[in-house]
DNA sequence: GTCCAGGGCCTAC
DNA sequence: GTAGGCCATGGA
């Protein structure tokens, strides 16, 4: 399996190229609001909401703590479901302040799997979002699993052990290196592939794993049957 | 007008 | 334990 897993991402990152995925020197305080603020969300309309929080001054713990719940609404509002986001930042911030002191410093010193905990018992952040903190804030080896991991990995006939969550999680983490740059960059390929070539309605001519990729070559098998069909029915 | 985007919570069965 | 509804803006 590690072999496989290496070789769709070789192809991935030949094809596209490193995604700069929120690279280190970005603030990870921000990195942990993008992470919550992206849930189901364009990252398009993430920014401008992250821009209007930096506008406004909100982008810290306290500030998020103290911010009155209409002023916080207004500021995530373009990133969707704003009601909610807002009271999900509070809630990590509440969570920051009543366990870390507020320092996000402490709660990223703990080991990996007691991080996760911390972050999973907090309102707003569900399995995703906590790896996504791990990986991209606290810059520590977590695997990132979406929608589009289920797809792309669903068409390529690699299945999980389990179809949850942990189990497409563990698909990967048991395979691969531990490596916080192999798992960022893996997860931000995904994403970019995704959106690129594999979609729900698939672009698979010219899609880099097309030759490891039983659905493509259906899909492209098919297509070309039904063009002699065309032909043959002209003729 | 419809669909979807870097999910998670809550309720009902 | 899990399927379904709900949360909501902005761009294609």
């Amino acid at each position: 399996m590690r072999e496989r897993l290496l070789d769709v991402y070789r192809r991935l990152l030949a094809f596209y190229g490193p995604q700069h995925w929120w690279p280190a020197g970005d603030d990870p305080f921000v990195v942990v609001v993008g992470a919550i603020l992206t849930q189901s969300a364009a990252w398009k309309n993430v920014e401008s909401a992250l821009a209007r929080l930096r506008e406004d001054r909100l982008l810290s713990f306290d500030a998020l703590l103290r911010a009155p719940d209409e002023e916080l609404e207004r500021a995530v509002r373009p990133s969707g479901y704003f009601r909610m986001k807002a009271r999900k930042l509070r809630a990590f911030a509440a969570m920051l302040a009543e366990r870390f002191d507020g320092r996000l410093e402490r709660l990223f010193a703990l080991p990996v799997g007691e991080m996760r905990a911390a972050l999973l018992a907090t309102y707003g952040i569900g399995p995703e979002t906590a790896d996504d903190i791990i990986l991209y804030a606290a810059r520590k080896p977590a695997f990132v699993v979406d929608a589009y991991t289920r797809r792309i990995f669903d068409r390529l006939g690699i299945p999980p052990g389990v179809d949850t969550y942990d189990g497409w999680r563990s698909l990967f983490t048991d395979a691969l290196p531990q490596e916080t740059a192999l798992f960022n960059e893996y997860h931000a390929l995904i994403v970019r592939h995704a959106k690129v070539k594999c979609r729900k309605e698939p672009l698979c001519p010219g899609c880099p794993l097309l030759d490891i990729c039983p659905t493509g070559q259906s899909r492209l098998a098919a297509s070309a049957a039904s063009q002699v069909d065309r032909r043959a029915s002209r003729a």
